[in-house]
DNA sequence: TTCGGTAGTTGAACTTGTTCAACTGTTTTC
DNA sequence: GAAAACAGTTGAACAAGTTCAACTACCGAA
């Protein structure tokens, strides 16, 4: 059953009845993506969000000298938001890209609008999340102003084995802050 | 009245029933502390977060090899949080200095876990205030990858000129994620 | 008021990372 | 199955940022 995963995720944040986690997650509904499809494009407004149920995607944004900055990967028990062109109805500036064929569960706007209306607890969940996600977003600029290239190349893969060995040299590098020749570069030396 | 600062902010982030706004604003008790002094330091655990009235807080992490670097700083209309101590009651990585003689509300922890049971608002004003928070630490990592340490500094000038004068170029250096040495050389080129 | 600590500047040598161009191998696509 | 597009590697020249050391100026404390 598909809704499994959701579920196991979000008891895995938050203490929720069963009749709420139900009804909660009847507003999403299955997905099926095929490879370098998006499932947003910068411009557009976002009117869903979304958990990757299976499969891989890349969140990233191209700026005005055309440079590619991924934000983050997205696998399998991850969500998929762009929260300031949701909560505001404002041209997204974040790609979703597949990486490969994948299944997301999505919930349109206007039922997650409802849902925080009528369950409270879907705003601890989403309180919870977005807290957990403020940590990691912290630590990475830490990392990022305390480590080299090469250290955080080989962080990222101890920490991401699965998502990793999905991905191409020049995605990790984009991810990272470097270009795709300088990881080639760093490779060789490790 | 001290509260009306802590009111004002909450109002802007959610609408709230008078009473519970109250109720919520109960909670917090004004704490002054002097300039350099620490409202928590590195190792401890957090009990508590703060809401800045008056004066300005530095947030920086130590690393190992004994690099500072700053996460933000926090003047007046701002929030001081551990959230990953706070939440989880371990040791934090964070400090939490006072540049100048400064007010605070503070809220204990056990307070604020009662808030969030008691009143249901309370989880959406921190979810709300989470995602915006969240929104802020992606542009500020695309734009660490996007712009050079030159153009992030006078964006930052240009964003923050209040926090700005405050700060010494030792403490905006930090925040860029350059050297006070290599930041004097940019002074005198632009 | 003097002394010690910290902030800021500068230069020279160095390291990290970029750019551009050329080349190779692998996937897509028609 | 061929052509085109993309991923990865490499080298050389360059730009961005660091390190260390020396110096100046200022502020805070005794």
């Amino acid at each position: 059953m598909s809704y499994d995963l959701l579920k196991q995720h979000i008891k895995k944040n938050i203490q929720i009845p069963s009749n709420e986690l139900d009804r909660m997650c009847s507003y999403f509904k299955p997905f099926g993506i095929k490879k370098r499809d998006f499932l947003l494009q910068q411009g557009s407004i976002c009117k869903f969000e979304g958990f990757v149920l299976e499969g891989c995607f890349r969140i990233f944004t191209t700026d005005k000298k055309g440079n590619e900055s991924t934000l983050y990967f997205a696998a399998c028990d991850w969500w998929l938001m762009d929260i300031d062109s949701f909560m505001n109805q404002k041209p997204s500036s974040l790609n979703m890209q597949a990486l490969e064929d994948s299944k997301v569960l999505l919930i349109e706007r206007k039922d997650k609008l409802a849902l925080y209306e009528t369950i409270p607890t879907v705003e601890k969940l989403f309180r919870v999340m977005s807290q957990k996600a403020l940590i990691a977003w912290q630590r990475r600029l830490v990392r990022n102003h305390s480590e080299t290239a090469k250290e955080r190349y080989h962080h990222f893969l101890e920490v991401y084995p699965n998502i990793a060995s999905k991905l191409t040299d020049k995605q990790i590098a984009s991810y990272l802050g470097i270009t795709h020749e300088f990881l080639s570069k760093i490779k060789r030396q490790a």
